[in-house]
DNA sequence: TCAAACCATCACATTGATGTGAAGGTCAAA
DNA sequence: TTTGACCTTCACATCAATGTGATGGTTTGA
């Protein structure tokens, strides 16, 4: 597919597809006439850098772990070096420290929101019994 | 405490402590010299700012939803507006959105190095059968 | 009292992710 | 064959988070 089919699929201006392509995290075809045409699978594989840039993560990084997240892998080992692996567990830990943050305080809104509710809801229950 | 120590027990530069002031993230006393003094429950809140910011929200919603996250609540619920509220559910969402994301590809990464390690482990073992 | 180590404000720079638009090539349909 | 909807590259702009440094006031200890 052209990249404008790309980008209404994925949600994603063309500009930033021309601009993962140019971070090194996508690598589009050609056709004759210059246009880039892109897989399908590339499709996935966008959301993916989108949900992963929105959590936080700078291209660079997403660079280095995304060939990493494909099965079959066995093509990859040959990325594993000794520092490969430990930015590897590094960015594995400072996920987990991520998913940690943001799910207590996810927790935290919606133990808010239950406390409003239900206060809206005494609330309501208050005023039928005064005004009725 | 002065900004030096808020900086050190938090491991932020000073700049970015003035910077969340100027966002309205944290609301530092002053004495009478002009100095910035920090309750010391401002050293978890600045931690959890940092934790947010780094996974990807930007300063205007945690402005928004560090109100929420105190205990006792019954003070905020003043700020429980119906816009408020849509905006806190749609926040929680995308925080949901985000740790499945993280998840995900943190699982993936740790699969990927659980591989790459027996891989090792089978060279080595491969090596030392043909090498002794 | 003077130096060192704080603090203040202000301002300009940078970086990464994005927005926007110009100038021009390609192609399909009227 | 021309128009409109694609596509290309290039460049400049913006925004949020952060770096850096100038200039100057305050406090503390030798």
């Amino acid at each position: 597919m052209r990249i404008g089919e790309l980008s209404e699929r994925t949600g994603t201006p063309r500009r930033l597809l021309r601009y993962y392509e140019e971070q090194g995290l996508i690598i589009p075809d050609r056709c004759a006439n210059g246009y880039r045409t892109y897989d399908e699978r590339l499709v996935d594989r966008v959301m993916q850098i989108r949900g992963l840039l929105d959590a936080g993560l700078p291209t660079r990084i997403i660079k280095q772990i995304l060939p990493c997240l494909d099965k079959p892998r066995a093509i990859h080992f040959s990325d594993a070096t000794p520092e490969m692996i430990a930015t590897l567990e590094n960015e594995r830990d400072r996920m987990t420290e991520r998913i940690k943050c943001l799910t207590r305080n996810r927790d935290a809104i919606t133990e808010y929101l239950d406390a409003v509710r239900s206060n809206n809801r005494s609330d309501a229950a208050s005023e039928a019994s005064t005004t009725s």
